[in-house]
DNA sequence: CGGGATCCCCCGCGATACTG
DNA sequence: CAGTATCGCGGGGGATCCCG
């Protein structure tokens, strides 16, 4: 699996699992990831437990392997201060801030476009009942 | 759960599920229905068939599970020709080719910066081991 | 050809307990 | 406070069979 390189493939394919769109899919496809970009692009730094607060229905786990994944994909920074007791703040790095760009006009397309999209779905329910 | 309206909730609340960039997100998270918006976005209507093999990987079943919830969600239109044997076209709706507006946004994005997310990666992977 | 229905397995994720 | 480690289950999704 994982195909690489057997044919040449057609310049850029974004249906092969190597392509960049697909891949960033994986990272944005998880909704925490999204919702971490937005709160810390909205309300600047902020302290685990103040994420784990404001992302309500958040686990202790997937709060921490999505900031894990997020400080390996170079989203954001974590910054340990070894006071007493521990304080770790996180804040997203110019990379996670360009992707807070891309990631706010979803936003915006979500406010504008949504109404349609439920208007659509109770048409559809109807009809297929 | 799902709690539906208790308290009034803060204006506008992107952390809870029912905000409209939540549901957006639940879409567009599905990878194989972001890459049928873009494959029909760019190559214009197909097939199912046409469909099935583009997105390398995709079963049938979620082929038609994705398909039928954008149809759901009129992001796309299915066209049955019953002729011998059937045929059946999938487009986008102009709904869909707002969206593809957006999508095409975060592959830009992908393209673009998906090389410094490897970068980091790796020295990070150097680091934690 | 374009699906629907079923079975079944895997692992993503929550819950819980423990640590520096 | 900010995590790590472990267990257990539920359901998402693949494989298979069948149908109009």
């Amino acid at each position: 699996m994982t195909a690489s390189a057997q044919r040449p493939a057609p310049q850029f394919n974004a249906f092969a699992a190597s392509c960049p769109s697909r891949r960033l899919l994986d990272t944005i496809g998880d909704k925490w990831v999204s919702l971490l970009i937005v709160a810390l692009g909205l309300r600047g730094p902020l302290r685990y437990s103040e994420l784990s607060s404001q992302l309500e229905g958040v686990s202790q786990k997937m709060l921490t392997q999505s900031l894990r994944r997020m400080e390996r994909d170079g989203l954001v920074t974590r910054t340990l201060t070894p006071s007493m007791p521990v304080r770790v703040d996180y804040e997203l790095t110019s990379l996670g801030r360009s992707l807070l760009v891309v990631m706010s006009q979803l936003k915006e397309w979500a406010e504008l476009h949504m109404p349609e999209v439920d208007a659509s779905r109770a048409a559809y329910d109807a009809d297929h009942r």
